[in-house]
DNA sequence: AAGCGGACGGTAAACGACTACCAAGAGCGC
DNA sequence: GCGCTCTTGGTAGTCGTTTACCGTCCGCTT
């Protein structure tokens, strides 16, 4: 593994000038400094950014810690952030949470021992712990769901008002008793749909079920709320993972999405407009989330000062048919 | 940002028994021991991965690069090596190379650059360049496409012989002039399941079309397919996310998977028994590509010497209805 | 009481890069 | 020829850890 001192003997010269040289920072002779380019070359030489990093104390390195890889919301904002950084020198790294406060929380502990220049999260759950973070001075976005005390930004969406339009279109529809379907309690996003969907249909009228972000749990909990003495006619499902099984429990029970049970999920997967009926949904934008989301991460990194800021995308209900009878 | 001799001069020792008492290393007595721990806690101390890594020429990192973070098979991979190198105390960071090679090159750089402990890469294409990693010495593992050289162990799919079977399962439900819509050139899964079909249809009735590994494309090639003159009545589809572009394009035109053409398409995405008909599918055990090629990475990091291995798993026809007439 | 071994913890040298500082030499005007 | 400036490149210190090496102290054996 060749170091900085290698191809300095190979060029004749002091490590400090092979450091100029490759770096173009000071003066060097362009003859010089091309007898170093030939020499690192020869001998495959790549710096050592774990000894660059230490000594510059920076590293062009952002992590993005999110909480499902295998949701489509989340690897979009992936793309976001990804394709923002790249053009501003930056590396992502994507770690996998998986909506485990243990991983989450290693995966806290390694960037801040890599320390990298920042970090986009997308907070767990209830006791996302951040204080590491802030007390090094980490810059730190959240995205899609808020943390306790401002730490950092916030880009979030709209979600309780959107839940609150797709109910609204529910019962306009014609659909009499709309039921809900959202994630764990504590996950802000799952607490806020279900807001928005208790803000229309009334304390009174509530009916609904929560299950873990994945399409088992949900297929689970709409089985219960088919089978129930009074079930629902129409169900706002959280998101597009839960649509999976809700879906799933529609066909076991021999119900059609639409004429028989109306519906409108959260995220506009690719697929949605596959099904019969095609599914109506709620779509968050969450390429944008990542694009903003790293653009004030930027921001923050060259500028600390900052006060935090907290964003507000919108999302836009997509009526397709199976919220219709 | 607190160091190691923060925390030495509280707890009034050396940055040796700090390091020590911290790391469990050698014996420090029970009570300085605690006296450190004290005052690490106290001043929030993180040791600085950078300097660690540096001193002991080692990181716990390993780098998944990945061709497309928005397709459900790498996902699969990705929570495979997590799943495996968590359990053996290393983070796995993703990195999105997106079918890019520019990206791709930028990442093995970082890679690189970052010392990481391995590579487990999914090569985009022709021209993957993996000569730095092999200098210096890098442990590597190639998954879903292999190497132009053995560079390191591989873990594929046999997906020639899955095309093949596919073909002959479409053949055998009495289509008769099955097509292939396949990935670009050079790539090598592409090229194999082109292959796996021309095995069955011979040489004489192939009637394929190459696009992206994306729904759009897909989408215009099965048109460009279906208004030919004498189109398909069968369609082999080489992954799930162009599967979209296909039915899009089968609804476009008014015809019916099944009973109008016969569908089977690569990856078992879940959506795939959602849609009328349900999807004939050959199933990838992405999963355990993951699986294995870290438990491979993680051999080879302990032991350098070990001779590459190419593992080849098998995938699985899953018949549902959109291959039936 | 002397000698010995083990346990403990401090000193200082790495790891590999960057860079502040300094020295040497060239060019030049007087 | 002298002194000045400017360019160029070397010396050595620094980033924050880990760890080889060594000294000290304590208790035990003979």
């Amino acid at each position: 593994m060749a170091t900085i001192s290698d191809v300095a003997a190979r060029a004749g010269v002091s490590t400090a000038t092979v450091s100029r040289a490759l770096n173009g920072k000071s003066t060097v002779d362009p003859t010089l400094a091309a007898r170093v380019q030939e020499a690192a070359a020869e001998l495959g030489y790549h710096p050592n950014g774990l000894a660059r990093n230490l000594r510059r104390q920076e590293t062009a390195v952002l992590a993005l810690i999110i909480s499902d890889v295998e949701n489509p919301f989340f690897t979009a904002i992936a793309r976001g952030v990804e394709d923002l950084a790249q053009r501003s020198g930056y590396s992502v790294v994507l770690c996998n949470s998986d909506e485990n406060e243990d991983k989450e929380r290693r995966y806290i502990e390694v960037a801040l021992q890599e320390r990298v220049a920042g970090v986009v999260l997308s907070p767990t759950g209830r006791s996302t712990n951040v204080e590491g973070l802030h007390r090094q001075g980490t810059p730190l976005v959240a995205v899609d769901r808020p943390l306790p005390a401002a730490a950092g930004d916030q880009v979030l969406v709209d979600t309780r008002h959107a839940a609150a339009e797709a109910t609204r279109h529910l019962l306009a529809g014609g659909y009499e008793r709309v039921g809900c379907l959202t994630g764990p309690a504590g996950v802000r996003t799952a607490d806020d749909r279900l807001a928005g969907y208790a803000d229309v249909v009334g304390e009174a009228n509530i009916l609904s079920r929560r299950a873990e972000y994945r399409a088992e749990g949900a297929r689970l909990a709409a089985l219960e709320l088919l089978d129930a003495p009074s079930p629902p006619d129409a169900l706002l499902v959280a998101n597009s993972t839960m649509a999976i099984g809700v879906l799933e429990a529609l066909s076991a029970r021999g119900l059609r999405p639409g004429s028989d049970v109306g519906i409108v999920s959260f995220d506009d997967a690719p697929w949605t407009t596959l099904i019969d009926p095609p599914l109506t949904v709620v779509a968050q934008p969450a390429y944008e989330v990542g694009r903003v989301a790293a653009q004030l991460l930027l921001a923050r990194i060259t500028d600390s000062s900052r006060d935090a800021t907290t964003t507000t995308l919108e999302a836009r209900l997509i009526v397709r048919k199976s919220s219709r009878r």
